[in-house]
DNA sequence: GAGTGTGAATCCTTTCACAGCT
DNA sequence: AGCTGTGAAAGGATTCACACTC
């Protein structure tokens, strides 16, 4: 779903599942922090408790990236970190552009999960003439009129927008005009993109409602029979996250605030 | 994906597939935006193009609550509206606390897309006893000693996680503990929680990771020529429009102002 | 013995295409 | 004539289970 879709079944297989790549992130961290500890080795069972994945999943996934493991003893830490990183394109450094310096756009600014894993907020663009040169977590803030020549000038092709709805579309069109390919999308709008540029969306009321569809079904199964079941067991998150959703992201309107 | 999934073979089957409810959300505000506008009825076709999916999709997902619209015609916004809010359990009231009041929690807190849908923001929660007191959109800061209380008081069962990672799962426990069965996490942390309890994430770094991975493909395909260097200096150009989404087919806008 | 790598089976989701209602 | 509702086909993703390697 999400993302570059198109181009696939010609050419080489490169193919990783989608399903797939979203999760290398979540190795990504459990592996770093492995890596912190100076662990050096951990088998799939470790590392897929530590991600919130199963074992066999994880395993099929390494195994679209390669033979990185050794049987009977497990993974490399330090060198799957490397692999992975290498696969996602994070051992090179991606210049981000925030546009919107709202409370998110500031949250995003500040948001230290940026920074530590190849992206680096290269500026951040709003629309209001009084936050002009305002710091925010110590970049000072551009005014929306530079949009094209700040993203032509820091080679950026990633931007984030955290725009109120009404004004995202627009913010889009210039982003992608300039040379933006890729869009992560926090305001509650589906965007249209030409093809080839890839959009994905966070949306922040979406996964309420859907936690709250479960949560209703709760309510109503606990009416049905209270049940001995045994409670408990643990078991763990998953979940993904943000619907990832064709290359566009959500809906029309209704706004915030 | 997350969710206690299973319990029982389920007598009631209510059986709504987890990819349709996560896309009701979407239609719902779709439809919310032709409610506004007065528009009475709409036709998969269209209310499809609004919410960025499929035609034969969106009927498939509502072929799953019922048979709500008319042959020849198409669904009657209004009713729609309902069935789905319904379905969601949106037409009941839900109270949710936020806990970690830093900048992603304001932002949170300040979002107006929870008030608007089912939500109602019952409490902000912070560990810093320098926050307590302080409005924050308008609602006071209470400090996390009175964690459980603030819980049972407002017999929260949905709450949102803000808090760094290294505190996440310790809130998550005493939410669970005071009685919330539904957690949204912005924490970059897998939780653990018992079986019943739904987490769902939200992980920034995650999505700019799966971008990064889609922009780092695109880059190299265009390898056959020009370049030498790294992603910084991109000067793009293909785009050729014509999103898929839309199956009618038209053709975006590029143009900024 | 321990743990990876992977075909095969299973399950879930999307898409097709058309019968059937208005 | 137009558009929904849905079986059936196609495509993915997940899980199983075991051969294979260290």
């Amino acid at each position: 779903m999400a993302t570059g879709r198109t181009h696939r079944p010609a050419t080489r297989s490169r193919g990783i599942p989608e399903a797939t790549v979203a999760r290398l992130p979540l190795y990504l961290r459990a592996l770093t922090a492995l890596s912190e500890r100076s662990v050096p080795t951990v088998s799939s069972e470790e590392l897929a408790a530590a991600a919130g994945v199963n074992s066999a999943k994880l395993r099929k996934d390494f195994s679209y990236l390669g033979s990185y493991g050794t049987r009977g003893v497990g993974y490399d830490v330090e060198y799957l970190v490397y692999q992975i990183s290498r696969e996602l394109g994070l051992t090179q450094d991606w210049p981000v552009v925030i546009v919107g310096i709202g409370n998110l756009g500031a949250a995003l600014a500040n948001y230290g999960g940026f920074a530590s894993r190849g992206f680096r907020v290269a500026a951040l663009i709003d629309a209001d003439p009084a936050m002009a040169g305002k710091p925010v977590a110590g970049i000072p803030v551009q005014h929306s009129d530079d949009l094209e020549k700040i993203i032509q000038d820091n080679g950026v092709s990633i931007g984030v927008i955290a725009t109120p709805a009404g004004a995202a579309q627009a913010v889009c069109d210039r982003l992608v005009a300039a040379g933006v390919t890729s869009i992560l999308n926090f305001a509650p709008t589906v965007l249209t993109v030409p093809d080839g540029v890839d959009v994905r969306k966070v949306d922040l009321s979406i996964e309420l409602q859907i936690l709250a569809f479960h949560e209703q079904r709760k309510a109503g199964e606990e009416a049905a029979h209270s049940d001995g079941t045994g409670p408990a067991a643990v078991t763990r998150e998953e979940s993904d996250a943000s619907a990832d959703q064709g290359p566009d992201g959500d809906v029309p309107a209704v706004m915030p605030a």
